[in-house]
DNA sequence: TTAATTTCAGTAACAGTTCCTATTATTGAT
DNA sequence: ATCAATAATAGGAACTGTTACTGAAATTAA
């Protein structure tokens, strides 16, 4: 584990302490409270370093930027298709998922991406 | 079905005709010998529209630009992490996975994305 | 305390994509 | 066929998210 910077650090508290999985700008917004002249290059740096590291998660949407978490144990999302929140969603994944992908696949199959998309409790409400 | 632009039909047959699951240039590139007028951008909005309307799919790779495919059935892909080329990948998504990941949360769960990631068999080459 | 190294802030550059506007093509009604 | 109304286009500017560059500041090692 290497040493962090003092805006790293920073970084990765913010991210730790939050479960909305922000943007790079939302965490650079957040961050330039306590650090008035951080610049979103350094949170684009930093957030891109942490998650070479595996101390974070970075979330490719498709739709808008990317996401953060920072809980770095692999787990699933789930992307809501109106406000476009992303929220941590309680799955196991299935055991033979990967060897069943491998079995005719003359290439290596080295792991999954597996996302949900929907309407989050907020969106869904009085139409189910 | 509605009708198309001459534009967009030969960009749907392109589609059809290929596996490689080309980006937004490349179709844009090919289409060019056919309509050496048609712009970037009329590539970018009939995709978009083929692609809302379920007539061809867009695969979010999270490196480098966008995907497409001609095939609109629902299947699976691979990613190359070395070359990043996108192969088609025989799979059988398992029934229960949306009926599990439904079970503790408490939105709307409409669909799921899959990929999966690994060294394709020209990059695989000599070292499995 | 100085030199070497890392990280930074600020900003320019970049890639991919969308948006805008004037022009061209297509359609439908006569 | 002719004209008007509508749809789609080409071309390029503008935009968004991200990365790269540069000189300055901070940290570390000696």
């Amino acid at each position: 584990m290497i040493k962090h910077s003092r805006q790293r650090d920073a970084i990765l508290l913010n991210l730790s302490q939050r479960y909305d999985h922000p943007t790079a700008e939302t965490v650079y917004l957040d961050i330039k409270e306590q650090y008035p002249n951080i610049s979103l290059g350094t949170v684009y740096r930093n957030l891109s370093l942490l998650s070479d590291l595996g101390e974070i998660q970075k979330i490719v949407t498709g739709a808008g930027p990317d996401r953060f978490d920072g809980n770095p144990k692999p787990h699933f999302h789930f992307m809501c298709r109106k406000c476009h929140c992303v929220l941590d969603i309680p799955f196991k994944e299935p055991k033979e998922l990967l060897a069943q992908a491998s079995e005719n696949f003359p290439g290596i199959i080295e792991g999954s991406i597996i996302q949900f998309y929907g309407l989050c409790p907020n969106c869904s409400k009085g139409r189910n």
